[in-house]
DNA sequence: GACGTTTTAGACAATGGTGTCTAGTTTGAC
DNA sequence: GTCAAACTAGACACCATTGTCTAAAACGTC
């Protein structure tokens, strides 16, 4: 899994992080070799010794993020208690973790802005980041609803649904500022969190929902 | 606030069209304006008589774009029914209405990729966005969940939070699709506004939160 | 049908980027 | 210190693009 080129020199770092850096900031068209060079530090065909050609380069920036983005995603994953007796506050964390590390950070920013960009002029290297790189997070978040719910400490019926939706809830409030670049503070993290945890629960800790009626507690209460 | 330039003449509306078309799969460095001109079928001296440089083409689309998504998205926000009986359905039905017309069509699309592309060159035609055009969506929204709320219907504490994690739930099963510029099928839209509607409701439809133990509805309704 | 406006096709200079090449310099291993 | 490998600086050909300019053609209005 990890075929990353990484550490066989330190120019070839200092190269991948520029690129990404510029690549991120302007796109593939937007970008040029001399740019990454003097962020680099380096000269000009040192790239092209390292890199043939500039969609060489790039494609080795993606293939770079995405092993890193990849492993620390799992890391993360990783890191929700196997006893959990107080739910809100284990989500939370975690999901504050995972907007930190994963989501909100360089990677994540250089993800989500290049494969909206140029997935489709790529659709092979970003085929691989939906299937086996952080684009399958929501399958990976599934199994964790699956134990959550094996457990009964959650209802829920699509584990797969679930996680896309327990996502795009974290996402929810932190979307207008990641939009413009910006990178949300700890406090903001922190009450992205708490707000998405709190629906999240009131939404999957009821009966669940082919258990009972359709026509849900708004009829029964009234 | 309709400051539109169209409609002065047909040749004006090709390039618009074209340009919106050309810069939106491209972005705006990869856009050449020879490309643009062969796919409105106008020669590209027309494009500098109308449009001083390729900059102010591209503020002219974005600004095209926002006027006639905004006119659609307060169209169609017009459209929930004032009674609403069966809440469900009609949430859904909106919910399809909305991502149909203005976050899944073309002009959601470019918004969507340009924004987070450009955003940062282009700070003060996206501060317009977020605060005149549609991306104040949100807000918009926000005020139809507190009609709901007041009239009993749905028990919501913050009006803007419920409806950012509203379009977020809308999103949630959505985004995979238009990440890579795809359209979804009416059947896609119709299960992602199911999905996110039901959840919506089962968070929503309890007690509200500072007023009752977190245990929600599963209490009530047992 | 005449006249002014708009459009067209193409040539054009200027610019900036890619990728190659060369000659000289640094670096590191032994 | 020597030698090979890596790196640098700069020149270079090549190409695409921008934006201007011109002369001819199409258009539409009276």
């Amino acid at each position: 899994m990890g075929h990353t080129q990484r550490g066989q020199c330190a120019k070839r770092i200092s190269i991948l992080d520029a690129a990404a850096e510029v690549f991120c900031r302007e796109g593939f068209s937007g970008t040029s070799i001399d740019e990454i060079a003097v962020e680099a530090g380096v000269s000009r065909q040192t790239i092209y010794n390292h890199y043939r050609e500039k969609e060489t380069l790039f494609t080795a920036v993606v293939e770079d993020v995405m092993d890193r983005a990849n492993a620390m995603l799992y890391s993360i994953l990783s890191t929700f208690p196997d006893k959990s007796d107080r739910l809100e506050d284990d989500l939370t964390a975690f999901a504050v973790r995972l907007t930190k590390n994963c989501l909100c950070n360089q990677d994540g920013k250089f993800l989500r802005k290049l494969v909206q960009s140029e997935g489709e002029r790529y659709p092979h290297l970003f085929e691989t980041w939906r299937q086996h790189g952080p684009g399958k997070i929501g399958t990976a978040l599934g199994a964790l609803f699956a134990r959550l719910s094996h457990k009964g400490v959650l209802r829920i019926d699509d584990f797969d649904l679930a996680a896309r939706q327990f996502l795009a809830l974290v996402n929810a409030d932190l979307q207008m500022i990641t939009l413009f670049g910006g990178t949300p503070t700890d406090e903001e993290l922190e009450n992205a969190a708490r707000n998405a945890v709190q629906t999240f629960i009131r939404a999957y800790s009821g009966t669940a929902s082919e258990t009972a009626p359709r026509t849900p507690a708004l009829a029964v209460v009234s």
